[in-house]
DNA sequence: GTCTATAAGACGATAGAC
DNA sequence: GTCTATCGTCTTATAGAC
């Protein structure tokens, strides 16, 4: 079925960009070339049904990224630096970054719904997960892998919203050579 | 002048916890228990005019606090170590964190104005300054002192989302550990 | 400087035809 | 499964009285 997996592409996008509360539905329809039956006929309950069909989708899709990244190569190091690369590349050449981040939708969580919050909460426990599995195959205890994991999740994610306001990709840069010192 | 200055207060709240485009005017005028007229007396030119008022203000607030307390403590590990204590410690009273942050604004950035993005650049330089000046006075270059100030900028940002979307103020206090390895 | 009343439009959501 | 038409509500913003 196309369409229900081509609207939750388009809006996961425009959610990631401008925010819950930014994007309209129609401008959700009007992306995807679609009528209001039918996005209501995919999504009978709605707009936030919509967003967290979406925060699904972005957990698979964040997840096999990232995953594959981290195959890639052998140690953290050179994984996250890779990781981080990739995301300079995207935001140097598209201007926007929106791969493996979703701040935009949970810093409007104050008013959002509790299943909102643990799809969001979900995300980034899977993420750091596959840092500390790294870190920990690296020979990090788990307690100390865990520290790191948080650590770069939210350096990261804190780091995309630095780059976008500044409209540069050196905050990204730099927090890659402080993190790698981490390790 | 009372008035204004109430009006920025309580704006500024609300939209650091639900963001620019999850408040309503009327849910200010509401909060501020004063009327339209009276809201845009003060704001010729509106909501938009009343978000950077307010990240003005904030710019303020947050400089003032942040520099009282690194007056305090001779070392950037002491300052970062009490400014993250209590921002946990206000998390964990008050359920919410409004204080240093503002990427619940940010985030949204992709559906505002070239204005406020600039207003939300010069914050983050000032809150970066900071950390940079107390670390190059711990005896860092200045280009060092200015990647880990970035990343630190960037690390409490990105914490702050974690705690509010994990309901939990273990990620900041992990984040805290690990950056004060750091110096 | 503050109020009420109102305008014009966008919002999310629904009904019913095809 | 997709469409159009419509509903009621909420939005930002304005006008004009006091």
């Amino acid at each position: 079925m196309g369409t229900k997996s081509q609207i939750i592409e388009i809006a996961t996008a425009l959610f990631q960009e401008k925010g819950y509360n930014g994007v309209g539905l129609n401008e959700i329809i009007n992306a995807c070339k679609i009528s209001k039956g039918a996005l209501y006929h995919h999504f009978p309950n709605g707009k936030e049904e919509l967003l967290i069909a979406c925060l699904g989708s972005l957990n698979e899709v964040i997840t096999k990224d990232i995953e594959e990244i981290f195959d890639q190569y052998p140690t953290i190091k050179e994984a996250m630096k890779a990781m981080i690369e990739k995301l300079i590349a995207k935001f140097e050449t598209e201007g926007t970054i929106t791969s493996y981040t979703f701040s935009s939708i949970v810093s409007e969580m104050g008013s959002l719904s509790e299943a909102v919050r643990i799809a969001c909460s979900n995300l980034y426990t899977k993420i750091e997960g596959i840092y500390s599995n790294k870190l920990q195959s690296d020979g990090l205890s788990e307690e100390s892998a865990n520290s790191i994991a948080v650590t770069m999740t939210a350096a990261i994610e804190g780091g995309i919203l630095l780059c976008l306001t500044n409209k540069t990709s050196e905050p990204l840069k730099m927090i890659s050579q402080v993190l790698l010192r981490l390790v």
